[in-house]
RNA sequence: GCCCGGGUGGCGGAAUCCGGUAGACGCGAGGGGCUUAAACCCCCUUGGGCCCGAGUGGCCCGUGUGGGUUCGACUCCCACCCCGGGCACCA
């Protein structure tokens, strides 16, 4: 190793915080950049993972600093939550001190890195003077009847021992976790995501720096439906109402299906025939876990001994129980029509109910249900008519009927955001048994967090247990009164805190509107796909209900969305659990933080997932070792006159400086790092010839401009020993001259019947008629040709002649 | 089942957007130089097969499979297979 990575890595990373190079502030003047890696949880210790996130959000940083932007590159720490509140239990230690001191830890490796922040901005989640805001988020929520306490069957992790947001239920299991998840019945608090979904899902549309993949999965999760809702009347008295997104098929209707959990069951099965066989399933469906109860397969259920009425035609139809139907979704009612839908089909089937086709299939169907179009059947008013048609005409007949309407529906449920967990911040809301649910006035806020000797999770929160903070009184009539113990999902902390940073000390509010207006939209958002429903989705519901509330200036609060891949070793994904993980801090001991920075751009396209080579890092240090020794040694340059290797050189570099340029603009930093080594490799083999001083300075000079924002620390130390200047990092970055980067000759291939049959050396600017003239000259393409009719040339100077021939 | 990605040497990958030299660059491997020796460093070879007069040589095959479009296809179109991810009894 013959640079001292430690020292020069050290010294810089010393110089650009004293410098306060990476500080900003507001500046009309200049366009801004806001760039930031979505906030890490102070796990303790930096992995693979951050250091691709930083490394790219780094380079970027540096990048646009240098193309003339006000870059503003803030780092905060998600330190609210599970994640930190389990680690604190496996440690032992209390969650605020532990995570005060993986702060610690970990700002020390980011440093390490060379990444660097706006520091002065630093946030966390934990500390009082920010979760103070989301408790005021919270209470503008309420005043805007935006967040609500509610009874519902809501998903509860059992290990975990709180309730969890739909988003954070994965194939029925806890994302945190992986324990199946259970049904409970429980009052909690919930924001009211779902008035806003027609706007999440229009404005997707708008985010045209978004990968597409990350739009559709929002689409599928807000998962809008059109169709209609009606009431049906039980014979006999009572009434349900359904949702279909085919009112059309509705004289096909030959039974309705209710969820099992539905209200109106009870006083269904009550007195019934088969009362005891429905509870005895009942009690089955409701006791399932989610996984099993999604289990695609033999649809089950229950007749419940009444019967409904069909409006269209007065039919009289039974009423099932059935677990396919889902009470959190429509009205967790069905009207089924099984000759247009399968799991009606296949539900009828198993039970002998009557299949009435409404829709006539093509001739040559074969199949079970029909779910595509064709003229209407059987269906009286509808006959003949097509679906669209049909949908109207039904819908103005129920809507006359006046017992239903067209109507929208969404998957997307609200956000549940109560957890039994003491790691949040508490939900700033009184009880009293006179007023009721009262708001903590704005100026007692923060409800701070009390300081409790026995956090541990058992199924209510350890709130509950501190009397001295559960009692208090009445903002209202000054009675006695209780406080809410529920504290706040942390996802609440992460769908504001890019706001924040914009104004992170201020104590009298928020922020003042005015300093993220000049920043927001986040210009460049970097972070992991993990995020592409639930924070994402959350953050963009907050940033427009503050848009409505006059204090964001954007509806969306990304611009550009970078989802980077996964670091995987043997095949899996790098974790502690699987213990396949590299440690940075070890690498940056023994190849330095550049050598690793430079790897992670180099190791394959930054969106896919990316396999580990422990031999990766080795290449990448020699690389900047022959770097370091090509600005370094004595090459004993000769005085001349600028020739043909000068002229090659420089046009490599100014080719170069395009190719990194437009690489780098488009996030293909994996292309970019090639064309250095490409450059490098060049100037080498100069280097060893007769060097000329002026060119070779020149080409290094580009050289370590391109280098400052992927290997800062020894581009900066190069920079400097050469006594090009003081500091790099706020050079502009080099523009390439178009006329030097024109190559003079280039390698023109000429193909017979598309094969390549020769490479001519030729002058770039050749002409098509040259071109052909050359190629048919060619000794080996006569060859060819010998004795055949040329039928065509066709002609792509100067890289390509294709001579047809036969 | 539906919706996104993707399939290229021993490995990561390049070329794919916009059809025109497939395998850049790096890793690994093999050979050689330097060295008492090793490390470092440097040089050469490295998709598969074949031919000869052995060269600065030539031919054939080759980008998951099968078709198609084209003078020309890793790239575009159709069908299929496989891998990864997302959604999913959503009415």
């Amino acid at each position: 190793m013959s640079y001292d990575h430690e020292a020069i890595e050290a010294k810089w990373q010393e110089r650009w915080e004293s410098d306060r190079v990476f500080y900003v502030d507001e500046d009309p003047s200049r366009p801004k950049f806001y760039n930031v890696c979505m906030y890490p949880y102070p796990s303790g210790a930096i992995h693979q993972g951050h250091v691709r996130n930083y490394t790219y959000g780094d380079l970027l940083t540096r990048y646009k600093r240098m193309r003339g932007f006000n870059v503003l590159s803030p780092m905060g720490w998600d330190s609210f939550g599970l994640p930190a509140e389990n680690a604190a239990i496996t440690s032992g230690a209390h969650p605020r001190p532990n995570t005060e001191r993986q702060i610690e830890t970990m700002t020390a490796q980011i440093r390490r890195l060379g990444s660097m922040y706006d520091w002065d901005r630093e946030l966390a989640s934990h500390d009082p003077s920010f979760y103070k805001w989301d408790q005021w988020l919270f209470l503008e929520l309420f005043e805007h009847g935006l967040a609500y306490k509610a009874e519902s069957p809501v998903n509860w992790c059992p290990k975990d021992q709180t309730v969890l947001a739909n988003e954070q239920v994965i194939d029925g299991l806890c994302e945190r976790c992986d324990t199946p998840v259970v049904k409970k019945n429980l009052a909690q608090w919930f924001f009211k995501i779902t008035d806003y979904a027609e706007r999440l899902l229009a404005d997707i549309d708008g985010l045209e720096h978004w990968p597409e993949r990350v739009k559709t999965m929002q689409r599928n999760w807000i998962g809008r439906s059109e169709g209609a809702r009606f009431r049906i009347q039980v014979d006999g008295g009572g009434e349900f109402e359904v949702f279909t997104t085919r009112p059309d098929t509705i004289f096909g209707m030959t039974f309705c299906v209710l969820a099992p959990e539905h209200p109106l069951v009870e006083s269904l099965i009550a007195g019934s025939d088969t009362e005891a066989e429905a509870r005895a399933y009942i009690e089955t469906a409701i006791n399932a876990s989610e996984i099993d109860r999604l289990a695609e397969g033999e649809k089950t259920g229950v007749f419940t001994g009444a019967f409904a009425i069909n409006p269209v035609n007065e039919r009289r139809v039974p009423i099932y129980i059935a677990d396919y139907v889902l009470l959190g979704y429509g009205t967790g009612a069905i009207m089924a029509v099984p000759g247009q839908d399968q799991r009606d089909w296949d539900f009828a089937m198993r039970y002998g109910i009557d299949i009435v086709r409404t829709v006539q299939p093509p001739d040559d169907w074969e199949g079970e249900a029909y779910v595509g179009d064709g003229p209407t059947i059987n269906s009286d008013f509808l006959d003949g008519l097509h679906r669209a048609e049909a949908i109207e005409r039904i819908i103005a007949w129920l809507e006359d009927q006046g017992i239903g309407s067209a109507h929208v529906n969404w998957r997307l449920r609200d956000w549940l955001i109560s957890r039994q967990r003491y790691w949040g911040a508490p939900i700033p809301i009184i009880n009293c048994a006179q007023c009721g649910m009262v708001p903590v006035p704005r100026d007692d806020l923060p409800v701070l967090l009390p300081e409790v000797e026995d956090y541990l999770p058992k199924g209510r929160s350890p709130l509950a247990a501190v009397d001295e903070f559960v009692n208090t009184t009445c903002p209202n009539c000054d009675g006695p009164a209780t406080r809410e113990t529920d504290t706040m999902d942390t996802f609440v902390d992460s769908s504001w805190y890019f706001f924040r940073y914009a104004d992170a000390h201020n104590d009298e509010a928020i922020f003042d509107p005015s300093r993220p207006a000049y920043w927001m939209p986040v210009d460049q958002y970097i972070g992991g796909i993990e995020h592409a429903i639930l924070h994402l989705l959350y953050a963009r519901f907050i940033t427009k209900f503050l848009f409505d509330t006059g204090m964001s200036s954007v509806e969306e609060p990304f611009a550009r969305l970078f989802t980077q891949g996964m670091i995987t070793l043997a095949g899996s994904k790098m974790s502690k659990s699987k213990g396949n993980v590299v440690d940075p801090v070890e690498l940056f001991a023994s190849h330095g933080a550049d050598a690793l920075r430079l790897y992670h751009l180099f190791m394959g396209p930054p969106t896919d997932d990316a396999a580990w080579n422990e031999n990766g890092v080795d290449g990448t240090r020699r690389f900047l070792e022959r770097v370091w020794r090509m600005a370094t040694d004595d090459h004993g340059f000769v005085d001349r006159d600028p020739d043909e290797r000068d002229r090659e050189l420089l046009g490599l570099a100014h080719r170069t400086v395009r190719k990194v340029t437009e690489d780098i603009d488009r996030f293909h930093f994996n292309t970019a790092v090639p064309a250095l080594m490409i450059l490098s490799n060049a100037l080498g083999d100069y280097l060893d010839a007769s060097p000329r001083e002026a060119t070779a300075e020149e080409v290094v000079r580009l050289l370590l401009l391109m280098l400052s924002p992927m290997t800062p620390h020894i581009a900066h130390e190069l920079w400097q020993r050469r006594g090009l200047g003081d500091m790099l990092a706020t050079e502009p970055w080099p523009e390439w001259d178009e006329e030097l980067a024109r190559e003079e000759t280039v390698t023109m291939v000429i193909q017979v019947n598309g094969k390549v049959r020769d490479r001519l050396e030729v002058p770039a600017e050749i002409t098509r008629e040259q071109a052909e003239e050359a190629a048919l000259a060619s000794e080996k393409v006569r060859g060819w040709i010998d004795g055949q009719v040329v039928r065509q040339v066709i002609a792509r100077p100067p890289n390509l002649v294709n001579v047809v021939i036969g």
